[in-house]
DNA sequence: GCAGAGATTTAGCCGAAGCTAAACTTTATA
DNA sequence: TATAAAGTTTAGCTTCGGCTAAATCTCTGC
């Protein structure tokens, strides 16, 4: 139905709103000329996918969310079964997803719900949209936000920069890990933690991407 | 590299082959108009991957044939590790395998290999190629051509007919399964067999798909 | 309130891979 | 052996999804 070129279209659209997302902003995601862009924007519209305002920038339909949710839900129930399954790093996690996610059959797709026993989140903390695209309100802050002193457990680290995942875990930043703030830089968001007895210097660019919340239920 | 749809001309002709391939039968393999076969086998024969006579057909080039056997090798992989991992029906791996083939990077491939224990024979007991393309010298018999009282065990039944499966299935005509010819219709070449002390009626068309040999050893 | 920078869109091109219709080969039959 | 049928290829069109270059819009600073 849906092509894998559309498929990613909507599933970038998805993770660079739900505000409107200007064309540029959706090439540079894709690796895409702006002008290639702009064409697809179109045929979605004219597809009822997205909503494009000339000039304005685009953003999903509920139709259009739809879509984009149940490529989401793919992708990480991949990442969650490859993880299980084989063991992979979790940066090369991501990649293989990004390429299966596009050829999971519904079947196959329920098959491995079922088998993972209809998981929650997947491996990197990111929570699984369900079969019709429900997805549970959001619980979790960004690290950078935490207030100070109150103990926080990692809830979700980035996915797609394999750097960034490298550098988090070999510090042990990781789903499930406990840790306190104990310092903030008030001009550029960067943080200081305390985690294992550690003092860890995280940069602001990290501490926006790393997810916290309370509960060691995550 | 190679796009889905050369990836499935090269599996076809290699499935079809290895004697030259009609421009006809490819297309109906492929269920694609004859003329596009042509611009395929073109364009194939001008990368080096088929050898195209025009008007007498085509058939692979070495080069084509590893590439073809690359194919195989992750089809055959793919149905093996779905059918540990997820128990899928035999009939829906094949379709899920068709997908999934032309998604695997090398990384994933040889993960899977290794998370399989380098298996030398897919849950249809067809064999799968090597890392270069590999394959033993084929040593099973087609059922129909087995000779009289000799016992038997089923080493390959076919997979892409998913009716054909799911009656040999249902009569326990599966791979490992042992069996004895008790009779050949010297005519259309069906055969009677003998397993589990029932007599079987297998017809010719059958009988031509599934594959016996003498070992227990598949 | 207007010029210019920056973002966006339009216009026009390309290659892949599909299709149909028409032309051409090969093969088979009368 | 000639001709018809069957199979194959060529010609020319379509859609998708890229691209570049040129045109157009928006916004900001003067």
């Amino acid at each position: 139905m849906a092509s894998v070129a559309v498929e990613n279209y909507l599933k970038s659209m998805w993770e660079l709103g739900p505000a409107a997302v200007a064309t540029q902003e959706l090439a540079q995601h894709l690796a895409v000329a702006p002008a290639s862009a702009t064409r697809m924007l179109q045929r979605l519209s004219e597809r009822g996918l997205v909503a494009h305002t000339p000039y304005r920038g685009a953003s999903l339909t509920a139709a259009g969310e739809r879509r984009a949710l149940s490529v989401v839900r793919r992708h990480r129930l991949l990442e969650t079964f490859l993880a299980r399954t084989l063991d992979l790093g979790r940066d090369q996690l991501h990649d293989e997803a990004e390429r299966l996610e596009h050829a999971l059959s519904p079947a196959l797709e329920r098959a491995i719900d079922d088998y993972l026993g209809n998981p929650q989140r997947d491996p990197h903390g990111h929570p699984i949209p369900g079969p019709q695209g429900e997805l549970p309100p959001e619980g979790d802050s960004p690290l950078g936000e935490w207030p100070l002193d109150r103990p926080a457990t990692v809830s979700q680290v980035p996915d797609r920069d394999g750097e960034m995942l490298g550098w988090l875990e070999s510090q042990g930043l990781v789903p499930g890990r406990e840790l306190r703030l104990v310092a903030r830089d008030p001009f550029d968001g960067g943080v200081t933690v305390k985690l294992d007895g550690r003092l860890l210097q995280v940069a602001a660019s990290v501490a926006e991407e790393v997810r916290v919340s309370d509960g060691g239920a995550a």
